[in-house]
DNA sequence: CCTTGACCTTCGAGTGACTCGAAGGTTTAT
DNA sequence: ATAAACCTTCGAGTCACTCGAAGGTCAAGG
């Protein structure tokens, strides 16, 4: 398949790729003959990995070393180990962190649908106002 | 007070705050004599105002309007209420994700330890030396 | 009074991770 | 056969900072 489709599948903008590719975080491709990148499903299964590493917000450095460690069947270095082992720790964290935030979001918008049904016109933004004084600070 | 304590206070780093100035996200500020940028408390509470938007994924572009709107005394409602919901749309999607690669990242380190276990003393670790020496030097 | 060090100034450049556009070649559907 | 959709590279642009150089200001200690 090429780089259209495998975008599609893995969620991922061509541009995506390429620079992926010019980062060294995923492999040079198989090429055809009138030189288009072509990709198989394991090529798709790994764009998509590096995509959920990003989505955590792991540096591409990082995500390089970690792809290289996944294929290479080499032995990691205790550093590198330790690096990986903090940041699957620190997943719980910022899923707990995401489900807060998710919570103040939804409440948020159900306070300013009910003010925007109660001042359709006046619409003062309070709960804004709010907000800036009672959230953690 | 000047930038420093400013910076402390709202939880920002002062060279966030001169950039968020010179977007026009934060009004100039009154200057000391020394030229130095003089901030109040009601500096203060917008500066956390601002950051907290920023916390939530709102783009500068957005924050400059609702910042605009709050301080016309228009009700920023609407582009507020359209950021929040595209925002509380993202966020369950991340929290997906975030479920499956804490499993991938869980089986990865998993994967390490049995290799460490299978050559302890080995660890030669050609893929991290390798991407150190390409490394931009 | 002088120096030291912390703090501030501007401006220009750098960073990370894309993202886009131009100029051109290829494939596919009608 | 031709139009539309897809692909190529390369260089430049974007966003939200972040840093460094070169210099001005100010309070405390010797």
């Amino acid at each position: 398949m090429r780089i259209g489709r495998a975008a599609e599948q893995a969620l991922l903008e061509t541009s995506t790729i390429r620079f992926y590719e010019s980062a060294g975080v995923l492999p040079e491709p198989v090429r055809s003959d009138a030189g288009y990148r072509v990709y198989d499903e394991p090529d798709i299964e790994l764009m998509r990995f590096v995509r959920r590493l990003r989505a955590l917000g792991l540096p591409l450095d990082d995500i390089r070393e970690i792809v290289h460690l996944r294929d290479s069947g080499v032995a990691p270095c205790q550093p590198v180990r330790d690096a990986i082992a903090r940041e699957a720790e620190a997943v719980d964290d910022r899923m707990a962190e995401l489900a807060r935030l998710r919570g103040e979001l939804r409440s948020l918008q159900k306070r300013m649908d009910s003010i925007v049904d109660q001042w359709p016109q006046v619409c003062v933004c309070h709960v804004i106002e709010d907000t800036k004084v009672r959230k953690r600070s």
